[in-house]
Order: C-alpha cells, then structure tokens, then sequence
DNA sequence: ACAAAAGTGTTCATTCTACACCCATGA
DNA sequence: TCATGGGTGTAGAATGAACACTTTTGT
C-alpha cells in the first residue's frame, strides 16, 4: 500500500457513508464497522483539479477480520512517518476525538470482543488514553454508568481466579451519548 | 432571499473556509467573523448532479455590521419552516455544538461588543442554553475560569449601581479551548 | 502452598448547587 | 426615599482521587 491513509473517489448516487465504508473495506478487506465523518479539508490542486478531502475514522473490532489478537494494541500514530501533512491532522484530530467520545458514548464496544472481562475493558481504555487509571474507581464507574450487563459467565485463563465478563448493553446503538462515565483530566482539552 | 440555508458553489483555488466566508459576507453582508466547519453531507441527486454541502457555522458579533441590539437575541431555529429537511438537520447540529462549545472555549466572545458586563455575558449564555442560570455560581465559575479581564471603566445606565466593565482576555485566540468553566447538566450530551 | 489476576470500601479533597440580602445610583 | 439592577458568601451534597488487602483458581 502507498505511504498515507487509505483514500478513493465517491461513485455517482453513493453517498459519502457508502464511500467510506467501501474505501474501508477495499483497503483492509473488514466491513461492518464502525464509522464516523472527521472533517473536511482542501488539499493543494494537483495536476490543475480542486479537490476536498471528506475525512472518516473507523474503529474496528479486534475479533473480526484480519486483525487477530486478545489485547487491543494501539500502534503509535508518531510512527507513521512517509505520510503527508495533510494526513497527519487528520490522524492527530482523529486521536483527540476518539479519546473525547470515549469518555460519554459506548464505542469502545467496537473495539472488544461481544464479551468481555473489565480488566479486558481497562486496558482498551489505558492503551487509548495512554494512561494508567485506578481499578477500583474504573470499575465503579463503568458499572454505575450503566452501559454494561454483567453475564452469567466467567472467563478462566491461567492459574487465577475467573473474572466475570461482561457485554455492552444490547438495547444502546452503536454509539450512544450517555451520561459522562469517564473524564480524563489529562488532556483537558474537549471534543472538536 | 429564497428559504434555507444561504449556499453557493466554490471557486477555483478557493479555500473551503474561503468560500463559506464569501457565502456569508454575501448573504448577510459582514465579514471577519467566527467560522466553523460542521458536518459534509450528500444531497439527494438534482437535475443528474451528485453534489455535497460543507456545512458551517458563523458568529457573528451583534455590535458590528447590520445586526444593531443590546441584548443577544436568538431566533428560534424552530420558527425557521420552509427549509429543506438537510437545512434542518444542519441546523439542529449546529446548536448542539454551538451550547456544548459555550462551555469549554471563548466563543461567547464573538456575540458580545469588545467590552461588556456580567450580567450582558449571563444573558448571552441564557439565551443560547435556553434556561436561567445562577447569578452568583456563573460570575464565580467566570472571573475564576480566568478568560476575561476586568476593565477599570464601568458602565451607567439607569438608576443603579454601575456595572463592572469586562473583556475577554486579549491574548487568546479566536476560539481557544480552556478548562472547561461551564458543563450544562440540561443536556448533558457532549459534541460530535 | 504459592503465584497470579480478580475483586472489593473508605477517607479526604474538591466541586457543584441552592439560596437572600446589601450596595450604588438616578430620578 | 425609592426603585432598579449590581454585587457578594456559605453550608450541604455530590463527585473525584488515592490507596491495600482478600478471594479464587491452577499447578
């Protein structure tokens, strides 16, 4: 694939949803994601055309598709080097985003398995904060925020005591607003 | 001027800010205002074209240009019929934002004259919150949020007591984000 | 019995909310 | 002196942060 984000011209009567998604699905062979529009931005006319740039972010779910592993890993966007300026906005404005909405919606259930332990839950939140929280008070919170049902199942891995698992309530769309269940005092700064 | 939203078609070499900038100066005849994007979204094919709209979101100060008042009015977005249902949509969102904002950055700065009073500033959040706020908890989060500075001027009209003159603080840029020193518990919905 | 992760409560500091009276002025 | 809007403090509730030990399992 050539250095920068993955990017494709809309097809006549498709909408700009459809585009992403398809654009999605022609560069990592996964659909059925979660999607969202970022921004839109000009770029520099190249080769005499006027274009704009209908940025989305897409999260998708470690257990389907290509992506295989049991923690959610976040590969550090400093990394991408060879990517243009352009590019990198949006990845950067992408970040601050997903970390805002993180904190008054359910999306991180895009980036879980249907079920889940809350240790599983706390490190998708650590490894996208980039931050270490308190197990107590994640746990208290994500329970009293009531996004959450507890099943009746349990997970047994290891020479250790069974965590519970959870699932994230059926009955929320995809991404819910609901009351504020996390706030990051780290970044202070908020959503766009 | 025709129902909905004002829009035209961009420029060759024309920035998006660019030509919502046009959009506006020629619609509503004032410039150097406060621009936001919004949101990129289809229309329905019309005489064969497949087309877009950027949506944005402008402020405009009510002491410059043809818009002449004391006090910060807010036309009921619901009074608006006759518009298309993309114009609704656009609009409904662009409020949402617009309240979510208030809290978190100095936006309120660009519905106000370049110096004003607590009470002109309360009003101007009221009216876009749609409800009353306390008198002594908002002048207590605002002086300690630390965005305006206090004038040595204060303000005579009418039988009272003077008011203390404030203005947003100079070396803050158009909309910068703060820590946040408002959260509306009414909606409790945060931004896009 | 021990190693390893799951699970659980309390205290303290901070922040938010509700609320009522005195102050300075012009007429 | 009175009417009008400007200006101020506090107590109680709710929320957030910090912190360490017991429980259950597999080997």
């Amino acid at each position: 694939m050539p250095p920068g984000l993955p990017r494709d011209v809309p097809v006549r009567g498709e909408t700009l949803d459809a585009t992403a998604r398809r654009v999605l699905r022609n560069s990592v062979s996964v659909h059925e994601q979660y999607l969202e529009q970022l921004y839109t931005l000009n770029v520099p006319e190249v080769a005499n055309r006027w274009s704009i740039i209908v940025g989305y972010i897409a999260l998708v779910s470690s257990t389907t598709g290509p992506v295989a592993s049991d923690a959610i890993t976040w590969s550090p966007t400093e990394a991408l080097t060879h990517i243009g300026e352009s590019d990198r906005m949006v990845i950067d404005y992408a970040v601050v985003r997903l970390r805002a909405k993180l904190g008054y919606t359910n999306i991180a259930f895009h980036l879980l398995p249907p079920t889940f332990t809350l240790t599983e839950l706390q490190n998708a939140y650590e490894t996208i904060l980039a931050r270490r929280l308190d197990k107590r008070n994640f746990r208290r919170r994500m329970i009293a925020s009531g996004i959450l049902d507890e099943t009746s199942d349990k997970r047994r891995d290891g020479s250790h005591r069974p965590a519970a698992l959870y699932r994230f309530r059926a009955d929320l769309d995809t991404a819910t607003y609901l009351t504020p269940h996390w706030s990051d005092p780290a970044d202070g700064a908020n959503t766009t």
